[in-house]
DNA sequence: CTTGACTCTCCCCTATAGGGGAGGCTTTAG
DNA sequence: CTAAAGCCTCCCCTATAGGGGAGAGTCAAG
């Protein structure tokens, strides 16, 4: 009935690796221990591995996944904790967003400078007139 | 003449841990090191600090500015090297905006689910229906 | 002469999500 | 019975740009 790793890693399509790494973090723990100290997981831990895909895959780390599970556990439900990471995460994305088309918008301003400055120009004082124009 | 490393790290407005480390890796050497170890440097060092410090704000790596500065020390100019890797930060960051805002439109999603869905409908079965609807 | 401020090298630590491999049991098939 | 395949724990490693601190040498002023 039960699961060792090998088999649960094959069919949730992962790594043994994995799944002890997520044993380890507590996202993943298996249901008992063989005598001989196996980890052994019911078909529930396909269910969980697939949830922590999902969270993964809009954004949420492995340690918020964990908060999330914990308090699944204690027989809450999660849902405003989960808008609430959903709704930080969503703050921290657009902070990104906006840094990195700023860096863009730079890039775009030393792609211009750059064709319009002669190579040979290139004062040897400085290292790249392009990066670092002095005026 | 010479400055240690004290005095350049506050004329340049950053830590001794720091110039420290750009010489390690290579891209701000001391000029020459006095009797006793100390690491000495001349004024165009401030200069240098500057460059790698608008190198890196236009998001190139440490890594990638020592080259533009190994080319410059060599005797050429990095012009065309620059350019290059600016046009591969440039399709780098597009990929990474365009990764991140899909990220994004996903939270979005989640977000209407979770004003859609009644928290008291959670079943316990699942971890949390805001994130793996299973449907 | 001594104290305090600098400086040196060396080593560990940060976060993330695991990967690689060693050395040693356990289980299963033939 | 034996060999192969699985499994265990433990430890180090990845990238980035440094930060913290130990222990020891150096330099200036009082």
């Amino acid at each position: 009935m039960a699961m060792r790793i090998g088999e649960l890693a094959e069919r949730a399509g992962t790594s043994v690796k994995t799944i002890r790494y997520y044993d380890r973090i507590g996202v993943l723990r298996p249901e008992e221990r063989s005598e001989s100290g196996y980890r052994l997981y019911g078909e529930d831990a396909l269910d969980r591995y697939r949830f922590v895909r999902a969270a993964q895959a809009v954004g949420l780390r492995l340690g918020e996944i964990r908060e999330i599970i914990a308090l699944r556990d204690l027989g809450e439900t999660p849902c405003a904790f989960v808008v609430d990471l959903i709704g930080r995460r969503a703050a921290e994305l657009d902070a990104q967003i906006a840094d990195l088309a700023a860096l863009r918008e730079e890039l775009r301003t030393l792609d211009r400078r750059a064709r319009r400055l002669n190579p040979r120009r290139c004062e040897p004082r400085l290292i790249c007139h392009v990066i670092d124009p002095e005026i």
